[in-house]
DNA sequence: TTATTATTGTCTCATTTTGTTACAATAATA
DNA sequence: TATTATTGTAACAAAATGAGACAATAATAA
């Protein structure tokens, strides 16, 4: 196999970032991660920066050869830099797994910062890619991850905390449901991030009250009951304006 | 005068912090600015991260050496990582106005990344210490920076926008204030930070609520008017855990 | 010594928000 | 056509917050 590492010469030596992705099925909360080829190692996709790059555009990069897709709401959370962090053996393990040679010294094995990130998005409009090293990158629901190597643990644990914070700052919503959905599918979006289950009545009043819905046509739902209606975020742009920045 | 720059085989290249450390004297918010030596330059308190040093590690390290302070309440809140960040000219300004001679190429001239962290200290036990390139360490109230270098009022700014968001959730007062202070003082920490009056009433009976505070006895205060109970945070250990974590 | 002044601690009531229950409407199914 | 499950909304209770009132009191002035 031939020579598919990152080279010194294009990255920011020490410097690292991992994201987690974050869709909703409908039922529950899930993220992406993918396994390195014949080690049996479970992984937060992550990359390098590289050298005339901004930080957030490596990871937008990233996220974009994974999932294809373009415009993702992106929130950077954490930055990990201890020392204990990065495990020379594990990464080693991994290169030689995929047949590449790794010299005593190469800056793959040297101590990295991580900086992280999530992102939220729209679970039916992805087809994830593995990359080059890794065979395969799959949805997780957030309470049956595989064991994940070094910290990835932690870091997504983190995510997963600063979600919670920013549920009622952030519109998640939003970014996690197709362009039209139920009152009942939003209620389950919260209570999948919060882990909790939500009044109904006391739900869809506050946050009809926020304004920030517009209704559609009912749709026929196929359920033997009445059928909802639709509901869209209205004028998204003014929206972020007023929840996402600021 | 000697060679007095960080080398980098000490350092991670490419690597900086930044602090933003907040204390309140009893009016108004502050922070700490330093001004460089003979550049009329003004900057946050930063720095770099040993090899074999932890990145918090390097943010008390650096917050010791300035404020003498052992035990600092430190919040890490972005990560700045723009190619256009930092600035070769203004670098190179600063060392060569120290006497430094600066060859094409070291590492203090490359791209930056700096995590950035903010303190809250208690403004009256400090007798902050200039470090070596700098001429001066001073509080400045938020309201009345002087013109900071580079993206350093970004970072002011967003500093003060992640301490508002987590006013509620992370005593703040509880690490600005001296042990035993007023509720007029507890509400005057809250209105420096949010930048608005509260309604005292109503400020007092959510705060006795939240039962964190201990009542001392009155403090006869000087002033022409009945004196107000001294507080202190009861139990600091137990309140950091249902706070400051989680 | 006594009245004055400014601020504090606390109470009350109005207003707003949230919790809880109830119930009619209705799309599919039996 | 009756039954079923779920939806949209109304109604009332409970809790939280806003706003004002007032007695208590430490220093100062008279």
């Amino acid at each position: 196999m031939s020579n598919i590492l990152p080279s010194l010469d294009e990255y920011i030596p020490h410097l690292a970032y991992d994201s987690v992705i974050f869709g909703f099925n409908g039922e529950e909360l899930k993220i992406l991660i993918l396994e390195y080829h014949n080690t049996g190692l479970f992984a937060l996709p992550g990359g390098f920066v590289r050298r005339n790059e901004n930080l957030d555009d490596a990871v937008k990069r990233g996220l974009n050869e994974r999932t294809g897709l373009d415009k993702i709401y992106l929130e950077q959370f954490h930055t990990f830099g201890d020392i204990s962090r990065p495990d020379p053996d594990i990464m080693r393990t991994i290169l030689e797994a995929n047949g590449q040679k790794v010299e005593e010294g190469n800056w793959l094995l040297d101590r990295f910062i991580s900086v992280a990130y999530y992102a939220l998005i729209n679970y039916n409009n992805v087809e994830p890619k593995p990359d080059k090293l890794s065979d395969s990158i799959n949805w997780y629901a957030i309470d049956k991850l595989p064991p994940l190597m070094m910290d990835h643990g932690k870091i997504v644990e983190k995510a997963l905390e600063t979600l919670r914070n920013n549920l009622e700052k952030k519109l998640v919503g939003m970014n996690l449901l197709p362009s039209k959905f139920t009152m009942k599918e939003l209620q389950l979006v919260y209570e999948a991030v919060l882990g909790e289950k939500l009044r109904r009545t006391t739900f869809q009043r506050k946050i009809l009250g926020l304004d920030i819905l517009k209704r559609h046509e009912k749709l026929f739902t196929g359920g033997a009951h009445k059928a909802p209606y639709l509901y869209s975020f209205k004028n998204k742009e003014s929206i972020e304006q007023q929840y996402v920045h600021g």
